[in-house]
DNA sequence: ATTGAAATTAATCAAACGTTTAATTAATAT
DNA sequence: ATATTAATTAAACGTTTGATTAATTTCAAT
């Protein structure tokens, strides 16, 4: 493994971890066993390394948000299953996006507002229109009630699964996330034709 | 106002804004107007400061949780109700919580295991044995399932609903809100007895 | 008016920070 | 074998960090 990509990972579970500001470039070079001196020769600056980590981090992401998008297969389960997956995968995900892409001093932010957001917020609209169109949602509910609805199940895999755990001292297995998986979806379903 | 409630206002708004790493003292010191010195005067260190903050923060928070498990009035709408209105009090408060004490890495996370995990989960059973008990959720569902489902309920003013504004670039009045309470309810109720 | 404690200030500390530099080794191309 | 580029190192840069010190002001109680 090359020094890039092990400087890198560390930095992902690092930052995931710990969060930007609490982490710092020597912390991550002693844990990579590399010189402070090669993360500006990567990546040119400790932002530089974040948002290289974040790319890596959420290329999976993105590009199953697009695939949902235009295979037009997307249903809360099929949305539910798909983060769900991503998050089994790489398990750093949650935290970095959630540190420094969504929460507001994260550094990402403005990246976030500019590109990630429209992206991911405007696939949902489409969701929704596609879900009316079969009449499996009503058709007066408020666009936003049914997007925040949309929205607070694709975020549980990402937050409310780990911070649940946490607080309830749960260790989840598959099983019980392919039931909970479906009682989101559900839900979606039910705030939309109660 | 004294300088120490003043102290302790800008640290909660600044630390949940920025989080407690990205946030310097001598930052405090300068919005509060007050010598950076006064900060060790009445709070000791950095992590004090914080602690102060949450503690204070947290007040009602906790109060509202031991309230609601004790009057056995105890449900879904209430526990919605009762966070929605803490959080349009203290709007710092979710974010306050969630960056130091929820995530992983947050400066108060070993406090939040020992002194409130306990008590907010210990809460949890506690309302879903009533439910139960009155016919409300199906008596078969695993305990993990039906605590988890109420934690997701619970965390949604905290979290999502921020990050989901976001998102969708929404500004969620006083109605919406109270719609999307009594969706989210019925998910809990829902998710017990498809 | 004096005293003494509390509040506040300016100045300073060592440590850690992100970053840069210059020099050196390793690898590749000519 | 030589020249060129890439990778890596140790050392130092200036800045900022949380914290401390000593001196000063504030102000109520005597």
């Amino acid at each position: 493994m090359s020094a890039r990509d092990k400087i890198l990972e560390v930095a992902q579970t690092r930052f995931a971890e710990n969060g930007y500001a609490a982490t710092s470039v020597r912390q991550i070079a002693e844990a990579a066993d590399v010189n402070p001196a090669m993360i500006h020769y990567y990546f040119g600056s400790k932002e530089d390394l974040l948002r290289a980590a974040l790319e890596q981090a959420l290329e999976p992401l993105t590009e199953a948000v697009q695939a949902m998008q235009q295979s037009r297969e997307a249903s809360p389960e099929a949305i539910t299953r798909t983060l769900m997956g991503l998050v089994a995968a790489h398990p750093n995900l949650p935290l970095l996006v959630v540190r420094e892409v969504m929460l507001p001093g994260g550094v990402m932010q403005a990246h976030f507002a500019e590109n990630l957001a429209p992206r991911l917020g405007g696939a949902l609209p489409d969701i929704l229109a596609r879900e009316a169109s079969t009449g499996r949602i009503r058709k007066d509910l408020p666009p936003a009630i049914g997007a925040l609805a949309l929205m607070a199940m694709a975020l549980f895999p990402f937050i409310v699964r780990p911070v649940a755990e946490k607080v309830l001292d749960l260790d989840l297995d598959d099983a019980q996330l392919e039931t909970f998986a479906s009682h989101i979806s559900e839900f979606v379903r039910r705030g939309f034709a109660p």
